[in-house]
This record gives C-alpha cells, structure tokens and sequence, in this order.
DNA sequence: GGTGTATAGTTACTTTTGTAACCAACAAGG
DNA sequence: CCTTGTTGGTTACAAAAGTAACTATACACC
C-alpha cells in the first residue's frame, strides 16, 4: 500500500519551506498592506527603486526575478499612488525609467525600517548565530 | 535619504524564505503537475488522504491548514480524475468521508516515492547535519 | 418543540496571477 | 533603405486564490 519509506508532510522540505514562507510573508505583508494598500509585488519594486535608484522596469525584472508583466502591474499600481514617476530614456525610447517621488521615498523609508526591526525580532527570536546559518541555507536552496 | 541601517533584499529573511520556497515548490510541482494535472492543493490533499486514510475535508483543512474553500475545490478536481470518493459520514449528515480509490493511491504512491526521492537528493545536496538544522529551523518559523 | 448559534461544505463574486499575443523601437545584415 | 529577429513594455484572456454569502445539519438552552 503506502511505500515502504512512508514519511510526514512535515518531513518534506518543500512543504516546510512553504510554511515558513507564508507564515513570515503573511507576517510582514500586514505592514505594507495596512498602512499603504501595497501588494508584494509594489513592495519588492518599491524596494529595488528605494535601494539602488532609479532604473527600468526591466531592470528591477531582472534583479528581483519578477515577471515582466508583474513589474508592469506593480509600477502602474505605484504610479497611481504617486509613489514614482516615469521617464522615458534618451537612449533608447522603447525604456522607462522609474523612479522615486518624495511620497515613495517615505514609505520606502519606513517599510524599511519597520522590515529591519522584523529581521531584529527574528534575530531575537532565533539567535544571530542559527539565523546565519538559515540565511546561508535559504541562499542555497534559492539558486 | 534611505535610513541610515539600509540593508539588502537578501539579507530580509522573509524574501530569502520565499525565494528558496519557490525554487523548491516549483521543482516538485513539475512531478504532480505533469504526471497527474494536478495542483499544488491537490496534492497535498492527496497526501493526507493517502498518508492517513479516509478523513473529512474538514479535517485536512485542520490537519494541513488549507482553507475550506481551497480543500473543496481540490476535493471536486480530484473525484473529476476518480481519484477518491465520496462517503457520506454516519455520525453527522454534513459530514463527507473522503477517501483514495486505487488510481488515487497509486498515483500518492507513485508521488510519495518522487517526494522521497525529491528529499533524498537534498540531503545529498546539503548534508544531513545542515538539512536537519534547516528542517528545524523552518518549523519554528513555521509556528 | 422553538430559537439561536455553530459547523461542514459549496457557490458566487472579486482580486491576483500566469500566459500569450501584441505594439513600438532597436539592431544587424544584406 | 528594407528585411528579420530581438527587446521593453502593455494589454487581453484564462486560471487560480481569497472573501463572503448561502444551504443544510447539528447542538444547546429555554
């Protein structure tokens, strides 16, 4: 009947993975979406232009292993906030540029800081030295 | 302007869970997906009924922590492929007992055996010292 | 019994995601 | 210049998931 090597769900990587994920992605998901209506997608893209300045949808595509079509819908969404702003590039005028407005800066600035004090109280929660070597798991498991 | 503990995107727990989630439910959802049509939901219902034998959709929304609504879906989708069947409970006339027909449990046999051999490579992938910390790791994050 | 509340399960409606087709601009070779 | 192929980006359509409302049964208390 069932195979002899019969084990848990819960002894099933994936499935683990998965928990945790949703568990600590519901998590901070609550902060974005509560206080900015964001989804995950307009979070991750407001991150990459916060972070590293402004730059093409494609680009942000590529960086954050985001769907073009996504990004798409994300900087639509963004945009309709007054997060960014777009401009079209000299060089080549199939690309936009994206970038921040001061009312996307603040809440880059604070999603920031309310996802640094998260990781702290993981920290907390884990100790620095077993979240390290979570870190350096999950970087594996990612590639 | 970014405040003054301005981190990465990968060094945020929740995007690296997520990001090692997806890599790793994508892998295996290849295996159900092609070989059965099936979705992720599915199978999971698929593995409580064949793991534990006949239970109510109730209790794998419990026991899996899937929504009703969700489970039913997975339930209808799966009686399409005659995988299980339908009892109606004795105790308590809401209640529907569900449990495997034989192409339902040769197929959670032949996907046990995937998973299992889906496992395996981790373990041969990360050591088993590192996946049993990992496993550990995601179950309290998992709570 | 009758009334109120909780539960199992489905269905309808809405939101989000995935997939594919599409448009406009570039680029290379003739 | 004119193909042909590629790329950045959007839009249209289909699949999936989330939420809320609904049906039917059960259960508790009066």
């Amino acid at each position: 009947m069932a195979p002899d090597d019969d084990f848990e769900l819960t002894d099933f990587t994936p499935y683990l993975l998965n928990a945790a994920a949703e568990a600590q992605s519901q998590e901070f998901s609550r902060v974005y979406r509560d206080r900015y209506g964001m989804l995950r997608t307009e979070w991750r893209v407001l991150f990459h232009l916060g972070r590293y300045g402004e730059m093409s949808a494609r680009e942000i595509s590529r960086r954050a292993s985001i769907h073009k079509t996504k990004v798409s819908r994300a900087v639509s969404a963004l945009e309709a906030k007054r997060f960014l702003q777009r401009r079209p590039s000299e060089e080549d005028r199939r690309v936009e540029l994206l970038a921040l407005r001061p009312p996307g800066r603040a809440a880059f600035d604070d999603l920031s800081r309310a996802a640094a004090a998260h990781e702290a109280e993981l920290e907390a929660r884990l100790g620095t030295q077993r979240l390290g070597e979570l870190r350096l798991l999950l970087r594996e498991l990612a590639m």
